[in-house]
DNA sequence: TACGCGTGGAA
DNA sequence: TTTCCAAGCGT
């Protein structure tokens, strides 16, 4: 007769369950081979170029927006030096469909940087990487590990929940590890030369199979060794408040500005009001004007007395 | 550190 | 219909 374990609490249960990395890289391997996602980003030769495009078009935003988009953007601006020459107004039409606008201004400014700064050639080393604007610490060590093939530990919000789950009981699907903690889990796990293969593997299950809500534990490679297979319950949802004008939030209205002037080349103030608001009353105008001298900081639109449009 | 920043399909 | 969410970044 089998003696039944001795455990002192729940908790020890469960650490036993933590994968040595030699499984996990075996397992992944496996899995990598017939699952992965391919993706223009992902042809090879690998383009730095497209890889930054892509990275800075993915942030906050799923693959099948960004794929489309891709396209059109690369078509429009085939090369790192096409995009630095272009007009900023160019690259928000071209932006169209992506939301969060400032990324187009500071993809803009990034092209520009490097051609200036580097010659044209996108920087491999995550410290110059770093500096450029609108490159975080993640999108910086896609580029290095996507584009170049070098071995840092990517962390976007798929890997943190996958690392997340694996290692540590989550019982609530919004749960994950601060996401230091996160890193160096995966700076001990990332294999030698797995630079690339690894953490997109990595990616894709966290966005196949291990996602947020309604995780596929039942189609997990790695499912015997994950500390949280099979606890996982959903999260209770808690909506936070956005400022909000004419009970339409903020950033709304911001995606509303932008839009209408990638298809008018210039408005007034006031015909904006009127167009947005159906009405061009002094506090809808004065509203307006704070909101678009906001944007004009941001470089999303540019202002000239009472005069809105893209920026030159 | 917490907040603000778009979009539109899915739940 | 409403709510939630998706390869983050800058301030």
């Amino acid at each position: 007769m089998r003696a039944k374990r001795v455990t002192t609490n729940a908790k020890d249960q469960r650490e036993d369950r933590k994968p040595s990395a030699a499984w996990l890289r075996q397992r992944l391997r496996w899995w990598y081979r017939t699952h992965r996602r391919m993706f223009r980003w992902r042809t090879e030769p690998r383009d730095p170029y497209i890889v930054l495009v892509a990275e800075v078009m993915l942030q906050q935003t799923q693959v099948w927006r960004v794929e489309p988009a891709l396209e059109r953007f690369l078509k429009r601006f085939p090369t790192i030096e096409h995009l630095a020459r272009a007009a900023r107004r160019d690259v928000l039409v071209a932006w169209q469909g992506l939301g969060y606008n400032r990324r187009a201004v500071y993809l803009h400014e990034c092209a520009r940087a490097i051609v200036a700064r580097f010659g044209g050639v996108i920087p491999a080393d995550l410290a110059q990487l770093r500096m450029l604007p609108g490159i975080g610490d993640y999108t910086a060590r896609a580029i290095a590990a996507f584009a170049y093939g070098k071995d840092v530990a990517v962390v976007d919000v798929n890997i943190q929940r996958v690392l997340s789950r694996v290692f540590y009981p989550l019982q609530s699907q919004a749960e994950q590890l601060p996401i230091g903690k996160v890193r160096r889990i995966a700076e001990q796990l990332l294999p030698r030369g797995g630079g690339r293969w690894w953490n997109e593997a990595l990616m894709d299950l966290g966005s196949l199979v291990c996602t947020k809500r309604s995780p596929r534990c039942s189609e997990c490679p790695l499912r015997r060794r994950c500390s949280s297979a099979g606890l996982l319950l959903p999260a209770e949802q808690q909506a936070k408040e956005e400022p909000c004008y004419r009970n339409v939030p903020r950033r709304l209205w911001r995606g509303r500005l932008v839009e209408l002037l990638r298809q008018r080349s210039s408005c007034t103030l006031a015909e904006i009001a009127e167009l947005l608001f159906g009405s061009a009353a002094a506090d809808d105008v004065a509203w307006l004007r704070n909101l678009a001298d906001q944007m004009a900081s941001d470089g999303v639109v540019c202002r000239d007395g009472e005069r809105l449009e893209l920026p030159p």
